[in-house]
DNA sequence: GGACGGTGAAACTTCAGGTTGCCTC
DNA sequence: GAAGTTTCACCGTCC
């Protein structure tokens, strides 16, 4: 049972989360701050740090950090300017937006206490193990789709639960925020005394149940309907519902869809016929096998509809790059897509008009829901510039998208053309070129152009580009190109190396080097 | 009188997040 | 639903 006690907060400014963070920095202990939005994140976490006065000592460390910081990217954008300012007094916030350089180094300065204070969206309580002496919930409520809810009691634990270092400190502190005592009661209810929610299954939501189904079949896990319906019997989809019948149906529907994108085949045993998969419920034995197209989607873990997807829409020859980052942005594996903010329209439609002879069917297809249309276009958008060489402040600017969060959706939209390529390779290799060039494009965020340089070791775009400007265009100009010449470009260093690559050993330069 | 700057109320806008494949220097 | 941002009216000051 835990002690009852009360403590006591001055208050130094009009706002209580900012009192108790700077209470926290004068008992030279540190604190988590949630809040609800990477913009409140940054805001707190700005609004502490004009708070704060440090001597010439604490100065000098956080400025090299926060140098660093700042250096994360060729081009910081007005986000990595932010968060070096606050990091200069010892402050930071964090979420999905940050690159992996200052995540890292904002959560390893935590750790050795460097930090005070990270203002953080609920990323933070997820995955890294960053404890603190106190955690200072602000937001109990989040907005969602259907309006601003209460988080659940499990999210409010796994934020709490930050609170005290295992082996360090006695004591935990995590701190919610009352606006009347009527809240108060309310909040002591919900989430202190209260339970955390059921945790309930997914299992028979299509997208997930389809990818199940045909992967036990392609590992020859289940080789009939009865063993999948055995198998299902077992998970805790079946414990919690009962009654299965609603699945099996589920299942025989998606196994008919599975069979009709030619991703499995089903053979009655007995007269060695093929059946569908309708009348192949009632004759359980009916041997199912999963084609190589089949395998391989499930190998890939695409979503069997996405994969289908993929193959139809290729098979209309799209291949232009809109094209296909199109289709891209439509498979939903890349969700969530980019927000189309209220000065965005019109640009976003422009642009719709301009390209539509590019997007095929999909674009008319998807008039039924207009805005989902629009983000969809708006994520295309968004690629085809990144693969023309926009740099983050700018796609910042034009598509409020962060650093972190252009990562990863690169990373996503890289998975889906890799994936797409193996497709390919099955059904349609005239179009495997297209797609690895694309990717090549995608993984560099640059212009075809571009493409012979990066062949090049430690030569990404940035460099890529130097070259270009100044004439050196594929292999062959690298070869011919004067050493001294190069080296003024890139350095002593990589010319070297981009000359020996090429077959040209530059040996006396060699020698001085070492 | 006009340029400028500070202030605050009102209007407007936006809102968390991560696992899959494969390879590479 | 609420925080953060932008806009705009208003006022005071200075030249």
């Amino acid at each position: 049972m835990q002690e009852d006690y009360t403590i006591k907060i001055p208050s130094t400014s009009r706002e209580p989360v900012l009192d108790v963070a700077l209470d926290t920095i004068k008992q030279d202990k540190q604190a988590i701050v949630f809040v609800n939005s990477k913009r409140s994140a940054e805001s707190v976490a700005e609004k502490i740090t004009k708070k704060l006065n440090l001597t010439d000592k604490e100065k000098e460390f956080y400025n090299e950090l926060s140098e660093k910081i700042l250096k994360a990217l060729s081009t910081p954008t007005r986000q990595c300017k932010r968060l070096a300012l606050c990091v200069s007094k010892g402050i930071a916030f964090h979420h999905a937006g940050l690159n992996s350089t200052q995540r890292r180094l904002v959560e390893q300065n935590f750790r050795e206490r460097k930090i005070k204070v990270i203002c953080a969206t609920p990323t933070l309580a997820q995955g890294v193990d960053l404890p603190a002496y106190r955690t200072i919930i602000r937001d109990l409520k989040r907005f969602t789709s259907r309006g601003m809810r209460s988080i659940p009691v499990l999210e409010y634990e796994q934020q709490s639960g930050r609170a005290g270092r295992p082996g360090m400190e006695k004591l935990g502190q995590a701190i919610v925020f009352a606006k009347d005592e009527k809240d108060k009661k309310y909040l002591i209810k919900k989430y202190l005394n209260g339970d955390p929610e059921d945790i309930i299954s997914k299992l028979a939501v299509e997208p997930i149940l389809r990818s199940y189904v045909l992967s036990l079949v392609a590992t020859d896990y289940c080789k009939n309907f009865k063993e999948l319906e055995e198998f299902f019997a077992k998970t805790f989809f079946a414990y919690q519902y009962q009654d299965d019948t609603e699945l099996s149906i589920i299942m025989s529907r998606t196994l008919e869809k599975l069979k009709e994108w030619k991703f499995v085949t089903i053979q009655n045993k007995e007269t060695s016929g093929f059946v569908s998969a309708k009348e192949y419920d009632n004759s359980n034995n009916a041997r199912i096998r999963a084609t190589i197209l089949g395998k391989r989607v499930s190998e890939l873990y695409l979503d069997p509809y996405t994969a289908n997807f993929i193959i139809s829409y290729l098979k209309e020859n799209k291949i232009e790059p809109i094209s296909l980052l199109f289709m891209f942005s439509n498979c939903i594996e890349i969700k969530p897509l980019l927000n189309v903010g209220v000065n965005m329209v019109e640009e976003t439609e422009g642009w719709l008009q301009e390209n539509e002879d590019f997007l095929g069917e999909e674009s008319e297809l998807m008039q039924e829901d207009y805005y989902e249309l629009t983000r969809g276009v708006r994520t295309t958008m968004f690629f085809e510039d990144w693969i023309n060489e926009f740099n983050e402040e700018e796609l910042l600017n034009k598509y409020n998208v962060r650093p972190g969060e252009i990562n990863a959706k690169i990373e996503r939209l890289d998975w889906l053309i890799y994936s797409a390529t193996e497709l390919t390779r099955l059904t349609n290799k005239d179009l495997v070129k297209h797609l690895v060039r694309l990717r090549i494009r995608t993984r560099n965020g640059c212009k075809e152009e571009l493409i012979p340089l990066l062949k090049f070791k430690n030569v990404g775009r940035v460099r890529a580009r130097r070259l270009f400007k100044n004439n050196i265009k594929n292999v062959h100009d690298v070869k011919v190109i004067a050493y001294e010449k190069l080296s003024a470009i890139l350095g002593k260093k990589l010319a070297l190396n981009m000359k020996k690559e090429v077959g040209i050993v530059v040996e006396d330069v060699q020698e001085t080097l070492l």
